[in-house]
RNA sequence: GGAGGAAUAGCGAAGUGGUCAAACGCGGCAGACUGUAAAUCUGUUCCUUAGGGUUCCAUAGUUCAAAUCUAUGUUCCUCCA
């Protein structure tokens, strides 16, 4: 299967920017690139899918460049809802920092910072080289500004496209980069830098936009209570990020699998077909799991978050010494306990519960185990004496949620 | 610069002097049923030493009593110039 026709049967492609680019995309030797803005010193799932489109192409004989907006990053790419908080330089200096050291062991890509060409830009030269090819009436008709137009937008924000436009001019005339590829929501500012290009210097680019991957109910998917799945694994441990593949919906899970994952069709076809005979058995979201952890962290974080889900889920535990669970739980997350508390307080102090007549809500209503076993008593004592050997105590909350404490 | 309007819990949104810790919806968390899924049903969702305490943009006031009235300020929106 060719890449075009692989990259649509994954659903990877949304938009596309002209029809000729089919047949591009199939011949290959094609310089693209794909960005992101250093939002945040580690990236998340999102980031992944997108990034892992680059890794396709690259298979596919094409040469990926990552770009990390140092300078932009200091604007602020419109969101739909609101304006942008700012971020210090300072911050955005470490997270472009972070970010690039990631991609490169992740993805191993060339990267590149807009900093280094936007910095020198005087105002009056933007405004003469770059604002000249932009009319506002261009502008208002994108759709990100469009949706602010009743909340507000500032002058700031407003400017973000022209920023993006001129990187990709940049990458054209210094990298012979032809061709951009993004999340949907980047669609407007890649039509954007085509425009700038076409206009400045009379060629023709590409581009082409991946769609926002969402859960059945239309929210964007990659967090969890609230928390966004990081790719770095001191943020969301390779055990954080099994059990959240292996919660997927069953709806979207063969979905995700074309999406994470360079299994081929065949492989994912027959997951799917076992898939829908044994559901229970949820190959597909142990088959995703695996192979996006692999992927980022490698076979022994695998193994390892394997082993512990197993071990958590399946009541194996508790043929397991003191020594063995300290030794094979080591990614979940750790119980401070000293001397003895009542579980009221052991819920507090761990962050487990925000409020004392949260945790005590949380005991009545028969959410918390220690050890396996119910705790209704809200004056319960943790300590020693209810430890496994004398020095684990494994919590959990709800079905799902664990907490390991060791009693020295 | 001028004229109006708005600001309520994570979000949306009721409430226009006491019966308001504040209806309702969403979201979150938990329980039941399951398969660590979805759907459904139930409970819960400011803090508490369970007496009460602190809230409705901010500050100052009126009142026995303020989310609700007044003044000033802040932010946002709409229209006019």
């Amino acid at each position: 299967m060719n890449i075009y026709d692989d990259l649509l049967w994954r659903g990877l492609i949304k938009d596309f920017s002209d029809p000729e680019l089919k047949d591009k995309l199939n011949a290959g030797g094609m310089t693209f690139y794909i960005g992101t803005d250093p939002t945040g010193d580690s990236m998340h799932i999102g980031h992944f899918s997108s990034f892992l489109i680059a890794t396709r192409l690259k298979k596919a004989g094409h040469n990926p460049i990552l770009l990390i907006g140092g300078a932009t990053g200091l604007i602020g790419d419109p969101k739909p809802s609101t304006e942008r908080p700012m971020i210090t330089k300072e911050e955005v200096n470490h997270n472009v920092k972070c970010l690039s050291e990631q991609a490169k062991n992740i993805f191993g890509f060339e990267i590149v910072n807009n900093w280094e060409w936007s910095k020198d830009i005087n105002f009056i030269d933007f405004l003469r080289d770059y604002g000249k090819y932009f009319s506002v009436n261009y502008m208002l008709d994108k759709d990100v500004v469009k949706r602010r137009i009743d909340e507000g937008i500032t002058y700031t924000e407003f400017s973000y496209m022209i920023m993006q436009a001129l990187d990709f001019l940049w990458l054209y005339e210094h990298k012979n980069c032809t061709m951009q590829v993004a999340g949907q929501d980047q669609w407007g500012n890649i039509t954007a830098g085509i425009e700038l290009i076409r206009k400045k210097i009379g060629k023709t680019a590409y581009g082409f936009t991946m769609p926002l991957i969402t859960k059945s109910d239309g929210v964007k998917f990659g967090k969890t209570e609230g928390n966004a799945i990081w790719l770095d694994k001191e943020k969301t441990t390779p055990y954080e990020m099994y059990q959240f593949f292996i919660n997927s919906e069953d709806s979207m899970v063969i979905d995700y699998l074309k999406k994470f994952t360079f299994l081929s069709r065949e492989e994912i076809e027959n997951i799917e077909k076992k898939h829908i005979e044994k559901p229970e058995e949820r190959l597909a979201h142990k088959t995703l799991a695996k192979e996006v952890i692999t992927f980022l962290h490698g076979k022994d974080e695998y193994d390892n978050a394997l082993k512990i889900s197993e071990a958590l889920f399946s009541d194996k535990i508790w043929e397991l010494s003191s020594t063995d669970i300290i030794n094979n739980l080591k990614d979940i997350q750790k119980l401070e306990i000293d001397g003895s508390k009542t579980i009221i307080d052991v819920l507090i102090d761990n962050s487990i519960c925000s409020s004392k007549r949260d945790a005590r809500e949380m005991v009545l209503n028969g959410a918390i185990s220690i050890n396996n076993k119910k705790v209704t008593d809200v004056t319960y004592i943790i300590d020693k004496n209810s430890a496994i050997d004398g020095t684990v105590i494994l919590l959990k909350k709800g079905k799902k949620n664990y907490y390991l404490g060791i009693c020295k």
